[in-house]
DNA sequence: CGCGTGATTGAAACCCTTCAAGTTTAGTGG
DNA sequence: CCACTAAACTTGAAGGGTTTCAATCACGCG
């Protein structure tokens, strides 16, 4: 059965706080059904969307969670969302720690980074549109379910540029 | 002990390409003396510096390094440079490391981390100006050695527009 | 039905790039 | 140490991509 089976199953409604600013993020959640997001939100205030997490994708604020610092994202569902959550005590390191457990830690560590990397080639290298083309193949089916200002926040765009470029891709496919 | 002192010390000289596209990256490099630059080539053949690694930074393809699959990722000195070697099977040795060598390990990664998080809300919610402060402020001192040139492609403008930054900055300080 | 939220559209303004000089700086061989 | 050359930096004008603002349209839901 599912590594994660032992641990309790919450319903969650729409535009639910998971985590914000400040917070210390103690759970990570697993999505059985529905969509959360993780953003960060800039000095004037807009939102730019990390991460969206819909049917099996798993969320958190890692940062906060392994190291038992305030976090800097926040965690929100995009729609009635079931999950199931994760406590920490499953990735945190105690005081008393074991070669071998510094050394799993130091692959997740790793893993973490390599993410970060392939998130910040994409943004830097990719014009909006092909953004948005990566956005689709990433998250097959959300573009369908998803108000387009989330995915605007995604790609890094005003929800009426983002229009436009859905109108570009309508004229010449 | 520094956890890499057994490995091999390498000199380089100016831009040595030290892994390209499609390369399996086998090895992470700590630099002692000098500065490298990790970067991807977006469709337009234009670069996009993902990371600096001046005196005492580690740098590598992690995604690459990790997973066993193509870098996608270049990684060039950018002057003379003197590194250490450490091959990629460090990640996964199980014994003969102490506790105390992972937490030193720990800790290069978890800046490293906290690095690459900043950067992506930087290039998600920052204005080219305040990306360039941020870049003063992570690499102290790099902005008087690196060519105007790298630091653009860093901070994701053209060399002509950062001149004109760096004019606004001189002015209004 | 009517209301609020989200999506589209258009115009003006802004940020940034491109291109094309011109100027300065740095590296190299004599 | 100088002279020469290539590379790096600056500057300006024109143009494209993107945002902002404001108005309009479409639609799901009480």
């Amino acid at each position: 059965m599912d590594l994660y089976s032992e641990f309790p199953i919450q319903d969650l409604p729409k535009k639910t706080l998971l985590v914000q600013e400040g917070d210390r993020c103690l759970h990570s959640y697993f999505v059985i059904k529905g969509c959360i997001k993780s953003y960060v939100l800039d000095q004037t205030g807009k939102e730019h969307i990390l991460q969206f997490a819909p049917e099996n994708w798993m969320i958190t604020d890692l940062h906060s969670l392994l190291y038992e610092v305030p976090a800097t994202t926040y965690l929100e569902t995009i729609e009635a969302t079931t999950v199931r959550v994760v406590p920490s005590t499953l990735f945190s390191i105690k005081s008393s720690v074991s070669a071998e457990q510094l050394l799993i830690q130091n692959q997740k560590l790793l893993r973490n980074i390599a993410v970060a990397q392939k998130r910040l080639a994409d943004v830097l290298g990719a014009t909006s549109k092909q953004r948005y083309l990566n956005f689709l193949e990433t998250y097959p089916g959300l573009a369908q379910r998803l108000p387009l200002k989330h995915i605007a926040a995604y790609i890094g765009v005003t929800p009426e540029y983002l229009s436009n470029i859905r109108r570009q891709l309508m004229e010449k496919p």
